[in-house]
DNA sequence: TACTTATTTAAGCAAATACTTAAATATTAA
DNA sequence: TTAATATTTAAGTATTTGCTTAAATAAGTA
C-alpha cells in the first residue's frame, strides 16, 4: 500500500484525507491501548468476569468458575489475558487468589457496564 | 460443567455465588449485545474507521483505503461486519457508497472515543 | 455498446481464539 | 512427608479472524 492520496473521485477532497491521516497517525498510541482494552472486554465470558468482578469487588477463579458454569483452566486462561493486560489484579489468601478490577481503566469499563444494564431494562 | 454450586473454599459464600448467577443470567441480553459491540470496536481497523466516520461525518470505502493505507477489499469487509452489525448505515451518490455511523450506539462509542482522545493527551 | 471506476464478494490461507484434558505449582492440613 | 485443594500452565484442536488475489456487481462515460 502506497502513501500517496489515490482516491480517484472527482469529489474526493485531498485535504481533508490528508488531515484525517496525520490525525490518526497522531493518535497511534491511543487506538492501540484502547482497541486491546475492547478487544479483551468484546469476549462475552470476560465481560461477564469484569461485570462479576465490578460487582462483588473480588472474586476467585473458583467462584467464577461456579458463576459461569465453565471449567476452571477456561477461567484462568481468560483471567491470564486480563491480568497480562493490566485491567485485573490478584491478592493471594492462602490457597485462593482473589482477582479485582484495577482503578485505572474505569471510565470505558463503567459506561460499558452501565450500557449492559441499560439493556435489561429496554429488553 | 454441572449447575450446582461447587466451590468447596471454607470460605465461599454461596448465597453470593447463587445471586451472581441469577444477575447475570438475567442480564444475558445485555452481555450478548454489548459484548459483540465491543469485539467488532476491538479491532483497530475498525475502531479507526468508527472514529473517522464520527470526525468526518461520512466517508467512502476508497477514502478510507487512502487514509488508512490498506486496500480497498479489506477496508470492505471491515464495513461488511460493521454494517451487519448494525453500526453503520451507507448511502449512495452515484458509483460512491458513503457510510457513516447509526445514531444507536453512540453511548458507548463516545466514551470510547473520549478515551481515544485522551490517550493522546497523556502520552 | 464497450470501457472505466467504485465497490463488494468469493476463495484461500496464516495466525489468533477459546476451549479441552493432562500435568505442573503452590499452599495448607494430616 | 504425604495428601488434598486451588490454581496455573502446557499441549492439542476446531473455529474464527483478517488479510490477499481474483472475480463479480453496479453505475457512469465515451
Amino acid at each position: 500500500m502506497k502513501l500517496e492520496i489515490s482516491c480517484t473521485r472527482a469529489e474526493a477532497d485531498h485535504k481533508q484525507l490528508l488531515n484525517c491521516r496525520t490525525t490518526i497517525d497522531g493518535m497511534a498510541n491511543g487506538f492501540d491501548k484502547i482497541s486491546k482494552l475492547l478487544s479483551i472486554s468484546g469476549n462475552e465470558v470476560r465481560l461477564k468476569i469484569l461485570f462479576l468482578l465490578n460487582m462483588e469487588n473480588e472474586l476467585c477463579p473458583c467462584d467464577l468458575s461456579d458463576i459461569l458454569g465453565m471449567s476452571v483452566p477456561a477461567v484462568s486462561q481468560h483471567i491470564r489475558k486480563m491480568k497480562d493486560a493490566g485491567i485485573i489484579s490478584s491478592r493471594r489468601e492462602g490457597q485462593t487468589l482473589y482477582y479485582s478490577l484495577n482503578e485505572d481503566e474505569t471510565d470505558i469499563l463503567n459506561s460499558i457496564f452501565k450500557s449492559i444494564k441499560l439493556e435489561r431494562k429496554i429488553a
